[in-house]
DNA sequence: CTCGTAGTTCGACACTTATCGTAGTACGGT
DNA sequence: ACCGTACTACGATAAGTGTCGAACTACGAG
């Protein structure tokens, strides 16, 4: 069984974390699995890069501790470590998350313009 | 009269304000200008590095939308640009400020120790 | 006008990063 | 056992970034 290393909590530094969300390939990631609200597979998210590249910004993602992996069968499932980075750095994932949602108006969902 | 550049609330980027806050130096600008809660010259803040890489790193802030610089006289003040920020990405930039502060414990003001 | 202070500009450099293609591994199904 | 899918590992490369020192500019004070 393939297993994946996390960082602790404790391990979690804010720079790693600020660093993983600037960069568009891994906020599009994060925006993605925000909304998904579940576990994502790497192949359903739709980044403009090529695999390895997605490999890449994936690990990024999880080395900050941002996102959480696992192995079922051939597939890598992703989610937010949406409590365990809430319990460090209050509110910083989701504010970034309504960033995203805010930056990049993505779900054209009709009937749905307030003025803004 | 020097005159600096900053970009309009429609020109903030979130990548880019997420970028100018991934680095030791920028966070620690970040949290003393937090913590000021006033306007300060470069060379109040103590950066542990050249005054040419300082001068680099308040551009990046600059240029991201992060704070604001004006000269008076040989100085250049900073400060954040908190307001507008917090108009567009509501948020984000106090939680990370209470992120520095929970990761960088730097203030050792006396009987200020309520039990963490 | 001269001097000192505050910050800038300009290469230069080492290091990191985003990107790719190719070859490889792991697993489920047939 | 074989094949296809999903992802990884490994260079390679081009671009970006943090850092510095040295020379420069802008301003206030004397």
């Amino acid at each position: 069984m393939r297993v994946l290393e996390h960082p602790t909590p404790e391990e979690i530094r804010l720079e790693a974390v600020l660093h993983a969300f600037a960069d568009p390939m891994r906020l599009e990631v994060v925006r993605f699995l925000a909304e998904a609200g579940r576990e994502v597979s790497c192949s359903e998210i739709d980044l403009a890069v090529s695999k390895s590249t997605g490999t890449h910004h994936y690990r990024v993602l999880r080395e900050a501790g941002v996102i959480n992996q696992v192995y079922r069968g051939t597939a890598k499932l992703n989610s937010l470590r949406h409590e365990v980075l809430n319990a460090i750095f209050p509110g910083l994932l989701d504010s970034v998350i309504a960033a995203t949602a805010r930056q990049r108006p993505p779900a054209p969902s009709p009937s749905q313009r307030r003025g803004e």
